[in-house]
DNA sequence: CATTATTATGAATAATGATTCATTTTTTGT
DNA sequence: ACAAAAAATGAATCATTATTCATAATAATG
């Protein structure tokens, strides 16, 4: 086996456990299990526990950046790829639904425990947002006094908050892709009634 | 000292130790020392570490929400009330930037850890929000075809987005009133330019 | 003031689980 | 096939801390 099989394979296990049990309540020894590995194997692997979530929070991002980019780049219209982001961010919940929570969450730990760590990746990730926004106030779509680094942070928070909903209950009402088409609708119009 | 001076006194030294340290790498005896009271008396007011975190929760946005709703009170029209409500929820950060921090964290973890806890208190908060939106559809200022439930969400998502961005950085560009004015000004009226 | 009830204390308990490292297994090179 | 190097194992260590409870302090009662 590579050694970058059994790295991932002790990732994998890792998002399983940290989705199950959340980062403080997951053993070291539940993720050996699960990735059938031995308890000091993941050592050779990882400098800590916390070393697993972070190299895990920055390697998936880092894909799902990739992904994003890819998607966005025969597009133009700065409309069409805010939808396009919207709709990549949402289906991530189908296809890795305990990638998503794990990210979450991590999200609002790493931050907070670690001060010296600085996010970088997640910051790329939205940046991509305010790329958009910018763009389309070049091309005269979007309205110059929107501010691209406020529009950025809301959208992805009414992303990801609708995406915490989805991660918790069982039965939704929507289809992700509905879901994620209705956030853009509000952003790009607004919900109150046009006059002209 | 009366008993509810003691629970309150531990309640707000719990909020700093969370806050500073978070939930799980805070200890109980960080907390009684915070309280000054011994690490035992904790367990005369609460079950056990997290019914701390919990009850603190509960009481907490149960304050939130009578505030909300009185400053609500005697406004009718929803495109002021939207904002009245952005405005009060950014505004938490600059008097009880503490509570802020552990509320945001509470809310992605209660959820995940304890299956029966259903959050009653935090869905009441947003749902003041869909309320809002129900209203201004019935009253035509708001178009039909956007979803209450999904604007609640959204609307929470990206302000509560904002906040944890303020609550990490330190040298913000703009007042909080000013975020929540633009984050408001973007769901009523969206980015894009209007033709009309 | 004496007695009982309430409230508070903090040292002791007892479980937990991250990390280490001596030993074993597997792989590589010749 | 053999020796050396690399990778993997998992039992033992050792620190950590939530919770308990015997004891003490304080308050209420009559």
């Amino acid at each position: 086996m590579r050694v970058s099989d059994k790295h991932q394979k002790i990732t994998q296990a890792a998002v399983k456990v940290f989705a199950r049990k959340g980062f403080f309540n997951a053993r070291i020894s539940d993720i050996a299990k699960e990735a059938k590995v031995a308890d000091g194997t993941i050592y050779l692997y990882f400098n800590n526990k916390y070393d697993i979530l972070i190299s895990l929070f920055e390697d998936e991002i880092g894909k799902i950046i990739l992904k994003v980019k890819l998607l966005l780049e025969n597009e133009t219209d700065p409309l069409k790829m805010l939808e396009i982001y919207a709709v990549h961010h949402m289906s991530l919940l189908q296809d890795q639904k305990e990638l998503v929570e794990v990210l979450q969450m991590e999200l609002r730990q790493s931050n907070k425990f670690i001060k010296e760590y600085r996010n970088t990746k997640f910051i790329e990730y939205i940046d991509i947002v305010s790329d958009i926004v910018h763009k389309g106030q070049q091309s005269g779509h979007f309205r110059q006094e929107v501010m691209p680094g406020v529009v950025k942070r809301a959208f992805f928070g009414a992303l990801d908050e609708m995406s915490r909903l989805w991660a918790l209950s069982a039965k939704p009402k929507y289809t992700l892709e509905e879901t994620a088409r209705q956030i853009t609708g509000i952003f790009l119009h607004g919900i109150v009634v046009r006059n002209s």
